[in-house]
RNA sequence: CGGGAUGUGGCUCAGCCCGGUAGAGCGCUCGGUUCGGGACCGAGAGGUCGGGGGUUCGAAUCCCCCCAUCCCGACCA
C-alpha cells in the first residue's frame, strides 16, 4: 500500500478528548475516529487490526468445533419480554421508537429462539454456535475510547447440550480456546471468577488484563493462585467474639448520630460491635440488609442471591416502613412483610448495637437471635484489602483490571423461558443446557496497546499488526532511492503487506515519526547513504535496533525476522 | 442519574474576568529553498466563536435555557 495514495491520517497532537494512551494512540494513530460519545468510525489501518483479531477468533472457534452465524442487531421486542430481560437491561438497552424492535446488546434469545424450532433430539446435541458482530449497549458513561462504547464488535457464542456434565465440556473447550486467542495476540491476561449478573447461570469466569484503566476491582493473592472480581470475592476475615453481658435490651439516646463511625464515637464502642441496617426495595418486599461496622453491601453478591433486581429504598419509604429514618434503622421489630438477611460477619452475634427503628435512638446488647427474625444469614460483604486470603490466609491485594472476556455456565434459564427442549433418550422433555462466551474484539485491541507502547507511538507484534513491512523511501527526489525503493515495494509486496511511504512532499522526519506513530514492527528505510553501499537499514520497531543489510541479502532477512 | 470541567478554522489552544472590526501554532493551497528524526522563507484559503433567547447603541465576552463532549461518582444508614 502506498502512504501517498492511501488514507492514513495521523495526528501530531495528542487529541484532548482523549485520556488513556490506548485511546490517544488508536486516535492519532488514524485507526479511529469517534462520532459520538462511545460511537467510533474504523479507519481501514484500524479495521486491518480488528479483522486480524477476528480472523484468529475465528480460527480458534472453528477449531473446537464452533460454527458461524450473522443475526440480526434488529431484535422483536417480545421474544426479550419473555425472558424478563427487557426489565433487566434496563435503559441499558436501546429500543426503537417507530417500531416494535430493540438493538440487540447480545444474543441470548436470538440464539435461543433458533434452538427451539430447530432442535428435536438430544442426537442433535452439543452444538456450539457463534458470530461475530455488532451490539448496542446504551452505557450511561461511556468511556476511555474503545474499551466502553455504545456500539462495538463481540465474538459471541453458545453452547447448547443435553446435560450440565456436556455443557462443562463445551465450557471448558471455550476457556481454552480463549487461552489460544490471548496467547496468539500477545495479550499478558489472567482468569478470575466472576458474577454472572444479569446473565444468570451457575458460574462464570473472567478474561482480564491489569491496567489502571480498568473499570472493574479484581481481589488477588499473590501467594496461592486465588483471583476473584471483587463482586463475588471472598475473605477469611476473622470473626470477632460477641459476648452476652445483658439480659435485653437497652434504648439509648444518639442525637445527630447517622453513621457507624460517629456511633461508635458516641458510645465509646469498637465499630465491629455495631450492625448498620440497610434497606433495598425488590419487586416483592422490602430488605434489611445487616452488616457489621463500616461492612459494605456487596450488591453483585446480593442480586445473586435474591435473583431478582432491587434498589436502594428512598427516605420516604423509609419512614413508612420503619418509622424512622436512615441512620436509626434495625431489624429488632421490624413488621413480618420486612425480609432480614444478616452477613455472615454477624452470625449469631450478641451485644450489638443497632437503630432502633426511632429517630436518634440506639438499641445497646442486642442478641440477634433473642431480639430478632433474621430471615437468611449470607455472604454479602464487600472484600477490603489485605484482608486473609480464603485459600491460604495471605493478604489480598485489589488490583484493577478491564475485562477482555467472560465465559457463563448459563444453564437453562433461558431455554426454559423460550421453550427450548430436546427429547432425551427414554423420549421425554428436557431444556437444552446452554452457555454463552463473549469476547469484545476493539478491546483486544485496546489492550493489546495499553501493554505495548512508548513515547513515540504503539508497538504491534507480527500477530496482530496491520501490515508486516513498513518501508521508508527516506528522500523520494532522489531517482536512485525511488528507483531502488519502488523495486523493493514490488519484491516484498509478493509475500508481505507492506505500508510503502513513497510521499515526495515529506521530510524524513516526518515519515521516521509516523512510522513510529504507527507501530509495524518492521521498518526499512531506504536512503542514499546506504543505497552508495548497495545497503538499506532495517530498524526493529519494538527494540529499537539497526541492522545495515546488503541489497541481496534483504529478502532473507526479513524471512528471518518474521519467523 | 448526581457533581465538576470544557465547547472559538481540520487539530491543539489564546482571547472572556474588565463588551467595541476574531487571533496564534500546527495542518491545508501556491511559489521558492531544503531533504536521515515532526525543515525554512514568502504569499494565500479557511471560523454564523455549540444552539436558542435576553441585556446593550454594540455580545466570543454579561444573564437565562438547551445541546454536546470529557472527567469523578453512582449504595454504604
Amino acid at each position: 500500500m502506498r502512504f501517498s495514495k492511501s488514507f492514513f491520517p495521523t495526528i501530531k497532537e495528542i487529541p484532548s478528548d482523549a485520556v488513556i494512551p490506548s485511546h490517544q494512540l488508536m486516535i492519532r494513530s488514524g485507526m479511529i475516529k469517534p462520532l459520538g460519545a462511545g460511537i467510533y468510525s474504523f479507519l481501514p489501518l484500524g479495521y486491518r487490526v480488528f479483522q486480524k483479531i477476528m480472523n484468529i477468533i475465528r480460527e480458534e472457534m472453528n477449531s473446537i468445533g464452533g460454527q458461524e452465524f450473522h443475526l440480526p442487531g434488529l431484535n422483536p421486542i417480545e421474544l426479550w419480554q419473555e425472558t424478563g430481560r427487557v426489565e433487566s437491561f434496563g435503559d441499558i438497552m436501546f429500543h426503537v421508537k417507530n417500531r416494535q424492535l430493540i438493538l440487540a446488546p447480545t444474543h441470548e434469545e436470538v440464539i435461543t429462539s433458533i434452538a427451539k424450532s430447530h432442535i428435536r433430539s438430544y442426537k442433535e446435541l452439543p452444538q456450539i454456535w457463534y458470530q461475530i458482530q455488532t451490539k448496542f449497549r446504551n452505557e450511561p458513561r461511556p468511556k476511555s475510547g474503545v474499551i466502553r462504547s455504545r456500539q462495538f464488535i463481540m465474538k459471541d457464542s453458545y453452547s447448547l447440550d443435553t446435560s450440565f456434565e456436556t455443557l462443562n465440556t463445551s465450557y471448558n473447550l471455550h476457556s481454552e480456546a480463549y487461552k489460544k486467542i490471548y496467547d496468539r495476540s500477545g495479550l499478558k491476561y489472567f482468569i478470575i471468577g466472576a458474577s454472572s449478573g444479569a446473565m444468570g447461570g451457575s458460574g462464570s469466569q473472567e478474561f482480564m488484563i491489569e491496567s489502571n484503566a480498568g473499570e472493574d476491582t479484581i481481589v488477588v493473592c499473590d501467594k496461592c493462585n486465588y483471583a476473584s472480581n471483587l463482586e463475588i470475592a471472598t475473605s477469611n476475615k476473622q470473626k470477632i467474639k460477641f459476648e452476652n453481658i445483658s439480659s435485653k435490651t437497652e434504648k439509648v439516646f444518639t442525637p445527630n448520630v447517622k453513621t457507624i463511625d460517629q456511633l461508635a464515637q458516641f458510645l465509646k464502642v469498637p465499630v465491629e460491635q455495631c450492625a448498620k441496617s440497610v434497606v433495598y426495595i425488590t419487586d416483592k418486599n422490602p430488605i434489611l440488609i445487616l452488616m457489621q461496622g463500616n461492612d459494605q453491601v456487596n450488591e453483585a453478591k446480593l442480586l445473586t442471591l435474591l435473583g431478582t433486581e432491587f434498589r436502594v429504598s428512598t427516605d420516604e419509604e423509609l419512614v413508612e416502613i420503619f418509622g424512622a429514618e436512615t441512620g436509626s434503622l434495625g431489624p429488632v421489630g421490624v413488621s413480618k412483610n420486612v425480609k432480614v438477611i444478616c452477613d455472615n460477619q454477624l452470625r449469631d452475634a450478641k451485644n450489638v448495637i443497632t437503630g432502633a427503628n426511632l429517630n436518634d435512638f440506639h438499641l445497646m446488647h442486642v442478641d440477634l437471635l433473642r431480639d430478632s427474625r433474621i430471615d437468611a444469614y449470607a455472604d454479602i460483604r464487600v472484600v477490603e484489602e489485605n484482608e486473609p486470603c480464603i485459600s491460604c490466609g495471605n493478604s489480598l491485594r485489589l488490583i484493577k483490571g478491564i475485562e477482555v472476556g467472560h465465559i457463563f455456565k448459563l444453564g437453562t434459564k433461558y431455554s426454559v423461558a423460550l421453550k427450548a427442549n430436546y427429547l432425551d433418550e427414554s423420549g421425554n422433555e428436557n431444556p437444552i443446557v446452554m452457555g454463552s462466551y463473549g469476547i469484545g474484539i476493539e478491546r483486544i485491541a485496546a489492550c493489546y496497546i495499553e501493554q505495548n507502547y512508548d513515547e513515540n507511538g504503539i508497538i504491534w507484534n507480527k500477530a496482530l499488526t496491520p501490515y508486516d513491512l513498513h518501508l521508508i523511501a527516506v528522500n523520494m527526489k532522489s531517482e536512485k532511492v525511488i528507483e531502488s525503493s519502488n523495486k523493493i515495494y514490488e519484491e516484498l509486496s509478493k509475500r508481505y503487506s507492506v505500508i510503502f511511504d513513497d510521499r515526495s512532499q515529506v521530510t524524513a522526519g516526518v515519515k521516521f515519526k509516523d512510522a513510529d506513530l504507527l507501530g509495524i514492527p518492521i521498518q526499512i528505510i531506504v536512503g542514499e547513504r546506504n543505497l552508495d553501499n548497495n545497503s538499506v537499514e532495517i530498524k526493529l520497531r519494538r527494540s529499537g535496533e539497526r541492522k545495515i543489510i546488503k541489497l541481496e541479502a534483504l529478502q532473507t532477512e526479513i524471512e528471518k525476522l518474521n519467523e
